[in-house]
RNA sequence: GAGCCGGUGGUCUAGCGGUUAUGAUGCGUCCCUUACAAGGACGGGGUCGAAGGUUCAAAUCCUUCCCGGCUCACCA
């Protein structure tokens, strides 16, 4: 057979990839014993956006330390999973369909939103296939199938069983561009310059100035607050105060809670503008003035102002003051606000009805479980640990939204009980089916609960979905999964939802380690961001170069550290794929006659095996530890440094001369080679599946029976071939090596100029064994003893 | 404001108590040597953010400070 000349990753890549899908490669097959499992916990990336370099990156270390357990002879469950449910679903659906969910009849955009997931699925996937991850693509799931809306509705009859999920109406945290309630862990901050507008409130016939930066809450004021201890103001205590514009009375609080050096001292308290307002509606028993609606739009409580967006109120309003005289001061400032990290939109506090998880009275125990399980690195448990430690609220649950798992409860129309569905009937949508009983009050009309579940209530359950549960009866020997993969910047969200249900329904940790994966910066250290225009698209790169090479930079980096983007870096990887082309079929062609019995081998090449069982060594222990850049760093200096810049040199001349210099000189290198190419490939293999499987099927298929070398053994440390004695001898000979070529470079002659070598007295005696090689390798024409020296033969 | 991570040749980076401080990239010089010129050999270049301290010994441990980044809080 014909052997191409060159390595054309681009088509190897995709010969492979079809090839191990063919084969099931990477099915997971459940074994005998579940020690003999490795199961990995992977995120299911939002169908919502393309893969981006993040993932490129994050998905490429979990795939290294999944290839390595799985060439250790674990059953690796490495499931894939895709995040279809849910908001960014939807807006991804509008956007690409023209439509709008809110406009649209709730069952035909349910339907529009399934048919769009499922055509955009397979295109989505391809990427995370062409990066070589080794996932089981035939057993995904998605977080909007029927398994997945079954685990995450048993989860919430469970969890509302235990006393756990409640439903009330309290103030919430809104969206009113996505018009639904959302989550603590979906804020994000931002800074943002705003206006202190200072406003004359009138307490009888004194003016009382206040400064807020969100006038357009006038007609939402319920209080005017002031620090007890307030020295100008200390008579105000106890006094109304009139609402310009609105002309209605307020009363004057007194609360630790102002700041007095903050504004004028005196703040206004609306229903409501943040947290604190919320506080003090409930402290003090003030009365709610609802100002606006879901899509925050002013009521009829703004009078003329009825209507108006939040933020055109804010103008008109102003507009008003000024010219009633009642604005007496404008100052620009800075400040954090709390907008909705799916769409930017300040946060508003709106009362409504909502599902709750009761988190609040378990903040020891989630500390607690953080403590049990392996963080990697392990500072990330600090933002774990600092989150948990800072929440304040109960996790809502219920979104206003129509694409999701349904909330699976009705209520009674005539007593208002709610009502559970059995679990044998789930998933169900309630506005689709009925109870099968009347209520216990007799009654037969229900009303469905129109919300659905926050999309993390379900892909928090990915321990579960992808180990069967309920149902399946080996779930509490597979449980806790060996390993959760994860970026660092979802541990607020993934890892603390997925911990909450663990301890809930399982009163155990989800997993026993978690590797978080770092963040990828430009080359100039920033955060990438489109806003920035700095984003790396890693599908444009997969054009330019081979998934190896991009695989082999995501390996340099820590674990968990973040890295800044280094294109020279996918270079260098491509590079090492080049290298180890022309490096294998440099061996290849050495081995066509290689004797199957072993030989005596040569000191050179004892040095050169004993050397590569450390490099073994090392890299076991380094994968175990999941510091795959160990690895990668080792096996790369192993490569370029050690095996092909001096022992292929070495050994050049016992291969191409076996006349001269002896069959079994020969045979020895031939062995050598062998075992040192097979060795290196697979210590790469779990790096960079395409080029090492390529190389293994071409060369080494034969004897290995494997259907591919990522299902090989790892390699061990062979105990016969550890010759530590030889070490000193090897590494001299190198050093000496090295002298020579700088001797020779000195004198600007080629490498091949022949030279007269002396050595001192210690040197001789010990390379003496190796003369053969060293005079091959330097070119040496003669060896002497002496003081050391490199002549140039004439 | 709190917590965390980092600051090593021009650039990126390994090392995290005893190494002539790793490697890459760039730079310079040379070499078409029967795997590789999208290659190879060799070289100049750093005293490890700053200042103190611990130690026989510190880039590595401690303290303080400076700089960068991240997380959380602040949202009148």
């Amino acid at each position: 057979m014909d052997k191409p000349k060159t390595y054309n990753s681009q088509e190897a890549e995709k010969k492979w990839q079809e090839y191990w899908e063919k084969e099931k490669l990477y099915k997971f097959i459940q074994p005998k014993q579940t020690k003999d499992i490795f199961s990995i916990d992977t995120p299911p990336p939002t169908l919502s956006g393309a893969m981006h370099i993040g993932h490129a990156f994050s998905y490429s270390q979990g795939d290294f330390i999944a290839r390595y357990h799985r060439m250790l002879g674990k059953a690796v469950l490495y499931p894939f999973g895709t995040d279809d449910n849910g908001l960014p679903t939807e807006r991804l659906v509008e956007k690409l369909k023209h439509v709008k969910g809110v406009k649209m009849d709730r069952e035909a955009f349910v339907q529009l939103c399934s048919k769009t997931v499922a055509e955009l699925t397979p295109s989505f996937v391809q990427p995370w296939k062409d990066m070589g991850i080794s996932c089981d693509f035939n057993q995904s799931y998605s977080t909007i199938d029927k398994h997945s809306r079954y685990v995450s509705q048993y989860s919430f009859l469970d969890l509302y069983r235990k006393g756990r999920i409640y439903a009330e109406e309290s103030p919430v945290a809104w969206c009113t561009t996505c018009r639904t309630a959302i989550a603590q862990a979906e804020f994000d901050n931002i800074d943002q310059s705003s206006t202190f507008n200072d406003i004359v409130f009138k307490v009888g016939s004194k003016d009382v100035t206040l400064s807020t930066t969100r006038p357009e809450l006038l007609p939402a004021c319920v209080a005017l607050m002031m620090h007890p201890s307030h020295k100008q103001y200390k008579d105000l205590k106890g006094k109304f105060a009139k609402v310009p514009l609105f002309n209605y009375e307020v009363p004057v609080l007194a609360d630790e809670k102002v700041d007095p050096t903050k504004g004028t001292g005196i703040v206004m308290c609306c229903t409501f503008g943040d947290k604190t307002d919320i506080e003090w509606w409930r402290k003090y028993k003030l009365p709610l003035r609802v100002l606006f609606d879901d899509h925050g739009n002013l009521n009829d409580l703004a009078v003329k102002y009825q209507g108006l967006p939040l933020k055109e109120a804010r103008k008109q309003i102003i507009a008003d003051l000024q010219e009633q005289h009642l604005l007496t001061h404008q100052k620009p400032i800075q400040h954090a606000v709390n907008v909705h990290e799916r769409c930017g939109t300040e946060v508003e506090f709106l009362k409504k009805r909502q599902w709750y998880i009761r988190v609040l009275d378990m903040k020891e125990d989630l500390i607690v479980a953080a403590d049990k399980i392996t963080w990697t690195p392990e500072f990330m448990k600090h933002r774990y640990v600092h989150w948990v430690e800072n929440l304040a609220w109960d996790w809502c649950i219920s979104r206003q939204r129509f694409y999701g798992v349904p909330i699976p409860v009705w209520s009674c129309k005539k007593c208002n009980n709610v009502i559970l569905p059995e679990e044998k009937d789930l998933p169900l949508d309630p506005l689709e089916t009925k109870p099968k009983k009347a209520c216990s009050c007799g009654s037969k009309e229900f009303i469905p609960e129109q919300d659905v579940l926050d999309t993390w209530a379900t892909s928090s359950m990915t321990p579960q979905i992808v180990l069967g549960w309920p149902n399946n009866k080996e779930f509490s020997s597979s449980y806790p999964m060996n390993l959760r993969l994860q970026a660092s910047e979802i541990i607020r969200t993934w890892s603390f939802y997925t911990i909450v249900k663990s301890l809930l329904h399982h009163k155990t940790i989800p997993w026993h380690h978690i590797v978080l994966s770092g963040l990828i910066m430009d080359p100039q250290g920033q955060k990438m961001a489109k806003s920035k225009g700095n984003v790396i698209d890693p599908v444009v790169l997969l054009q330019k170069f081979s998934a190896d090479a991009i695989r082999y930079w995501a390996a340099g980096a820590k674990v968990g550290e973040d890295i800044s983007f280094q294109e020279k870096e996918i270079v260098n990887g491509q590079k090492t794929v080049t290298k180890l082309w022309n490096a294998a079929q440099f061996v290849a062609s050495h081995l066509t006659d290689k004797p199957s019995k072993k030989q005596k081998l040569e000191l050179m090449d004892q040095w050169l095996l004993t050397k590569l069982q450390q490099l073994i060594q090392n890299c076991t222990e380094s994968f175990d530890q999941y510091s795959f850049w160990t690895v990668k760093a080792a096996v790369d200096n192993f490569f370029w440094n050690i095996f092909c810049d001096y022992y292929l040199e070495i050994v050049k001349d016992r291969l191409y001369n076996p006349d001269k210099r002896g069959k079994e000189a020969r045979a020895s290198a031939q062995f050598t080679l062998h075992a040192a190419l097979l060795t290196l490939l697979k210590l790469f293999a779990p790096i960079m599946p395409y080029i090492t499987e390529e190389l293994y099927m071409q060369l080494f298929l034969k004897e290995e029976k494997n259907k591919s070398i990522h299902v090989s053994a790892w390699p061990t440390v062979d105990q016969k071939l550890l010759a530590e004695e030889t070490l000193v001898l090897g590494d001299r000979f190198v050093q000496i090596l090295s002298e020579v070529r700088q001797f020779k470079s000195q004198q600007k002659v080629s490498l091949k100029a022949e030279v007269i070598l002396t050595l001192e007295k210690k040197d001789y005696a010990l390379l003496e064994p190796v003369f053969a090689d060293l005079r091959a390798t330097c070119q040496a024409r003669d060896i002497k003893q002496g003081s050391f020296s490199v002549t140039l033969c004439v």
